[in-house]
DNA sequence: GTCTATATGAGGATAGAC
DNA sequence: GTCTATCCTCATATAGAC
């Protein structure tokens, strides 16, 4: 933590700022977003926001960080790599979860969508963030080898990319037309995805 | 067919603006590119580019009909309201040729993504495309049901939502690190959502 | 059909007062 | 910490010659 302390007016502003420029990417992006819209919804000029955020890009960085909260501890915990085949179970949850928060589908999907441009600024750290859940999925698969619950002639790889893809996919038609039940959906998914390579399991006497 | 007939000179630098175009929009999307670079890589000059495509608007719409072919035959021919259960093939088919084109996955993919920003040039048009999938899939299901070979509580808009999310999902995936086999994934996708919802067909004597 | 030159505008960022 | 004023760069688009 290098920064420096901030007068409790400060820090209120600075959150303003941050919920105005969450609020503005989710919707028009960060390139079809300008600094002055975003002062302007934050009801600050625009030399005033950049006394908050050297630059619009540290202000992207910061959004990312501190309300897509991309690195928090939900994140760290499932990517540790001493899980077991349950870890799956925690990252459909997690989604579970995301999906029913419109603000946050719409932020993130929007973002991660324009970073697909490889001049975007967050290119790089959405492409890393991706390869993560796809090896998070991948290696909860790996553990339910292991563990003798899953086959072990299962394409991990190819199972992993397509379970983290749905993600993105379901969010993209959520935002698109929220007609359906998007949690559900990817439920739905995960299991018959599954259901083919699951190994029947001893049932224990009750 | 408004469009003033062209000389055979015209026609080719026509092309190969728009070969520029496409390659440039497929990396860098089309907020990323400028009019400037497109004309340099089509080797004239933006004033010169600029007599073939009034602005860069109407050259992305060019560039979309013309590169991306999203109104062509095909599309055609898979919306048609009078067919039965066997589309949904026809359509699973589309995708897995077009899997097997980076260059058209990755132009798909980034001006899909691109234009989720609700001040994007082709944000309703891509809506719209997007929906008009969704029902093509949704009605092959509603044919598998009267022909007996669907389950009749199925969910079909869900199941719709799903198989057409994950293609725009598995793209995404593709992008990032194809590692993988698309086609072989979404194949086996569908086939597992399929799988619980099929009615046991009788068997014809050989 | 293609060029050079230029108009016009938007947007990011800085300087310096208060 | 916030403002007004200004600078500067970039990008779209136009004017008019060849």
């Amino acid at each position: 933590m290098t920064r420096t302390r901030h007068s409790p007016k400060g820090e209120r502003m600075r959150e303003a700022i941050l919920d105005a420029a969450a609020e503005l990417f989710s919707t028009r992006g960060y390139r079809g977003t300008s600094v002055d819209a975003i002062a302007e919804a934050a009801e600050l000029s625009k030399a005033g926001l950049l006394h908050h955020f050297a630059n619009k890009e540290t202000l992207l960085f910061a959004v990312v960080r501190e309300r897509v909260g991309m690195d928090g501890a939900e994140m760290a915990e499932l990517s540790r790599t001493d899980v077991g085949f349950d870890n799956l179970e925690r990252y459909v949850r997690l989604i579970e979860r995301r999906f029913s928060d419109p603000g946050w589908v719409r932020l993130y999907t929007v973002l991660l969508a324009e970073s697909l441009d490889i001049s975007h600024p967050i290119n790089d750290y959405m492409r890393s963030r991706v390869m993560r859940l796809r090896r998070v999925v991948s290696r909860a698969l790996d553990a339910g080898i292991r563990e003798g619950r899953v086959a072990a002639d299962v394409d991990k790889d190819e199972i992993a990319a397509t379970i983290v893809g749905a993600v993105d996919g379901l969010r993209i038609q959520l935002l698109l037309a929220p007609s359906f039940d998007a949690a559900r959906a990817f439920r739905r998914l995960v299991d018959s995805l599954l259901e083919p390579v699951l190994q029947p399991q001893p049932q224990l006497k009750s």
